[in-house]
DNA sequence: CCTACCGATCGGTAGG
DNA sequence: CCTACCGATCGGTAGG
């Protein structure tokens, strides 16, 4: 992607999410760059491409961190703590984008838009996977598993929709909701868990 | 409201959800219900009215069912689950409603948005405060009381949120989620306690 | 409640 | 990257 594409996209996503998609008109994109709203169609070929592309680009790499999250630790505990602390730092690192995809599915057109919930919901589908496994091992006391894993992604999505951001870092909202999310689903005390491995062999140090 | 009224108002709330605000054109409203366009001007006064009253409407039901679910119990534990209950059935309830709070308010002119934002930090402040009351007693092991509020009200709102609603009622979403609420602030045996009255005169029955 | 129609907005193109 | 401009859409009004 050029600079200047790069410049347009960026400016896309605050105003998108300041104004909504429809609130935005192309002059307004360019007036943040100081160019008349035709010349950005040098650089990209419609609003909706700038819509689209901010969209699937945000999904696609929650999806990725999940991965990777899931993928560092082998405990299911460890691996739901890992997973939400990843979560909540996407969506608290990319407010404007958590935003977008929250307020501005009903702008996007077809096909798009349902190729798009398709992926998000690839998404909650780990989730998923992912609580019925720590059921399956008897780690989680939870009946109902796709109402959980559901729940625990809006947790997240939550810290971006508050109208004003509250006063703690990353970090912090991380550790705190994946605490919470770990007692949501009955494990007693994830503090004093955390970074325990649980094989069975106790004398590992 | 004239009968009439509130047809346009109703087929509003179904097209707002489906389409998106501005996906919405007033012919689509017309044509739900046999009328031309222009004759929707002699019941309502304008698209963005519509938008209003649904989105305020709605807001006001939420924080009248709060109150009267608070009012409804003593103990604090018993406060948080009644209202977690009544929020999760309010958005279950009003799915379309609660969906076109979520996605349309860059739809909403001012000064009418930041008055319904208002309206909506009203509701989490009572959240809030009755979290912190649960604190107090020391019937909650929290740390902090603004991010787990927010947090509980978006579970609520994620029930409305979910691409195809899942295959439960009403009351089975109410009873898991205010269960899971309340593992989530702390409460070790949310099942067990329920409707139990803990007065300090234990020989009750 | 209708038909006819206005006025403004705005995404996008032409042509340089 | 610009100016000039088109074409379509659509909320809302006039007048009956």
């Amino acid at each position: 992607m050029s600079p200047r594409r790069r410049l347009i996209r960026d400016a896309a996503v605050v105003l998108f999410d300041e104004r909504g998609y429809h609130g935005t008109r192309m002059r307004d994109i360019g007036s943040h760059l100081g160019m008349r709203a035709p010349s950005l169609y040098n650089h990209v070929s419609s609003k909706q491409e700038l819509l689209r592309e901010i969209m699937f680009d945000f999904t696609s790499s929650m999806i990725r961190e999940h991965e990777l999250a899931v993928a560092s630790a082998s405990d299911t505990v460890e691996r739901v703590r890992r997973a939400m602390e990843a979560h909540v730092r996407h969506c608290a690192r990319y407010r404007p984008e958590t935003r977008i995809l929250t307020h501005e599915v009903p702008s996007l057109e077809e096909p798009s838009r349902a190729e798009l919930l398709d992926l998000r919901s690839e998404f909650s589908h780990l989730w998923v996977e992912l609580i019925d496994q720590g059921v399956a091992e008897g780690e989680f006391a939870v009946q109902r598993t796709k109402l959980t894993a559901y729940s625990l992604i809006h947790i997240g999505v939550g810290v971006a929709l508050w109208t004003r951001p509250l006063p703690l870092s990353e970090s912090e909202l991380a550790y705190s909701l994946a605490e919470m999310a770990l007692r949501s689903v009955g494990v007693q005390d994830p503090a004093a868990a955390a970074g325990e491995p649980k094989s069975a062999d106790g004398a590992s140090v």
